[in-house]
DNA sequence: GGCTATAACGTTACCGCTAACGTTTTGCCT
DNA sequence: AGGCAAAACGTTAGCGGTAACGTTATAGCC
């Protein structure tokens, strides 16, 4: 590997003419400059990113720390990487083991010993991230509410929750069961009220047996529309806390002898790619990856560039996507 | 962060003996060893993975390339972080853009300055690995055969779609459809390989418009399916390259007004957990996931350790899941 | 032409750690 | 007790880059 010692070298220049060349600042005359990069260039030279790091540069990285088998997860963490590499950086991340098992302080390190900042999706709700606040390593957070030491961003949960009833609702379901997500979460806790208050609203069937709970897994989701199923009066209409619970719920909903969407409703929550593809398309809430994305990424290159931005939420809308999964009750498609 | 030097302070010992204390190495008696780590412990010392890397230690830590977006490869990255967790290292993920964009040879770099190795899952085929050889890189590859300066892990895909189209056979099925894979892939010509092979040892029917082009993406096995439905005398089984194409297969299928597996039987191949989730459940080819995982993991640590194997290629087994997607031809479920 | 401000470039020190080698202590044997 | 090998520990140098400051050229001005 070239380092920028060889490269200064051919150059017949210092070391440190050669660093300020490479990474564009000023203090090298034009002609310098452009001898030492068709040189860097030609070696082939690339900036090794841990001795820049170590002697307290930036390596435009950033780190990304998520669940990587959920699929809203890896979507996001894929829309971050393009928001990333669209300001010339590069991601890097680190997929978090099942559950809970060990508390990832020092996974944040990790990653801070090599980017230049941390994106952070946690499968739950902990105060460890409290902990990082003093290390003052620039963090952000996404899906997070409760300890906003960090900037955060965030779809509006409640109010895509209160659409997805609405929408139940506009069709004529009035009884509608619903599957919670895991309530560790700001999301699933926000979803859960924003179906319990529209219900209410809306004047529709109360009643505890019909919220079901689920963990925004495939397997929660198929045994809460179980439950729901097997209630005397079974709802019409299924408000799933997420995507992946939805399709959990319809193998049970099928296995039961029911169509979907004509004997059973069906919404989801976050639009994820699988969901336009599945047969019958799911009826669901979008949550704006891209730009949830751009808005985690700015916001961690602010903290980077040293901006210590007064730690906000940022909460980016969500819409409605009516797909074949939710139809008017009792009624056949179209 | 606490360095290494404070905790050498803080026990009263040289940098030196703290540094064989914690990455236990001989060379300091128990006593010390027990009050370092003791104190590293109490005051949160981490290892600085930079530094560790730059001063030409390890890092116990492996670099992983590949297409996070792709269902195989994804589960294939988690189960090589498991196999790198079970092992004592952690596993940093790098996920391609899109297509072919930008030869990732410095993103190998990259990694290797932080990691100690890299597992690379292209999404197809290049010379640009070989081109990485003289580096002298600790490098494994997966699913690539074809330029093999590095050792390899791989399943048997030609046995393994031999198994599927004799599945198919066996259930009384003469005129099988097959959509195609990513030809740019070993693993893809050798599935297509085993297809042809098998269909005139079997005699079944032959035909070029039995093989249409597929892409291993869901929409290119959508597309894939409608063509070999259009045909004037349409399969009455497909077997689509991978899960993800047969996902698509079924949606055109049912889009056609025919059932799955009533009126076509479907098998696919990699058996990602998605493939028991779906309704009906999807029958397929299963890689060894968790052991060729753990295959590279294994690889990829005897280079590091410097026993530098002849470049050599591990083939795993692969297995026939039957599931719900297949049935004797015109023969009911069971 | 001499003085000074600025651009251009070089030196030094250091980031946190490890390899290699040097020094001290310990234990053991005769 | 003297001698010696092995264990325990310390020192030095350096990985590849950057910040901070020092030095030399260039330019501008009266």
């Amino acid at each position: 590997m070239p380092t920028l010692a060889e490269v200064a070298k051919i150059a017949g220049v210092s070391i440190m003419t050669a660093s300020r060349a490479v990474n564009n600042r000023p203090g090298v005359s034009e002609r310098t400059r452009d001898e030492i990069m068709r040189i860097a260039d030609e070696i082939g030279y690339v900036a090794n990113r841990a001795a820049q790091k170590l002697s307290g540069g930036q390596t435009h990285l950033i780190g990304v720390i998520g669940q990587l088998y959920t699929g809203f997860t890896s979507e996001l963490v894929l829309n971050i990487g393009s928001a990333a590499r669209a300001v010339d950086y590069e991601m890097l991340v680190y997929s978090l083991p099942a559950e809970n098992r060990s508390p990832p302080g020092n996974v944040v390190d990790l990653l801070n010993q090599v980017a230049d900042g941390v994106i952070v999706i946690l499968p739950y709700e902990s105060d460890y991230l409290a902990t990082l606040t003093r290390s003052h390593i620039p963090i952000v957070t996404i899906d997070q509410t409760k300890p906003d030491p960090f900037p955060a961003v965030i779809a509006d949960n409640y109010a895509g929750a209160r659409l997805a009833v609405q929408h139940l609702a506009d069709l004529g379901h009035k009884r509608i069961g619903f599957i919670t997500g895991n309530e560790r979460l700001a999301s699933a806790r926000d979803r859960r009220r924003a179906y319990c208050d529209m219900r209410s609203q809306l004047n529709l069937d109360q009643g505890d047996d019909l919220i079901s709970k689920g963990d925004f897994q495939q397997k929660g989701g198929y045994e809460a529309a179980k439950r729901l199923l097997a209630l005397k009066r079974p709802p019409t209409a299924i408000f799933a806390a997420n995507d992946v619970s939805a399709f959990g719920a319809m193998t049970a909903i099928r296995q039961a002898g029911l169509r979907v969407p004509e004997d059973m409703s069906l919404i989801g929550f976050d639009d994820i790619p699988l969901a336009a593809q599945l047969h019958p398309a799911l009826t669901t809430i979008r949550q704006p990856l891209p730009q949830m994305a751009r808005a985690a990424v700015n916001l961690l290159l602010a903290m980077i560039a040293g901006i210590d931005a007064p730690s906000q939420l940022i909460t980016l809308p969500t819409q409605l996507i009516v797909r074949e999964t939710a139809i008017k009750i009792g009624g056949r498609v179209g």
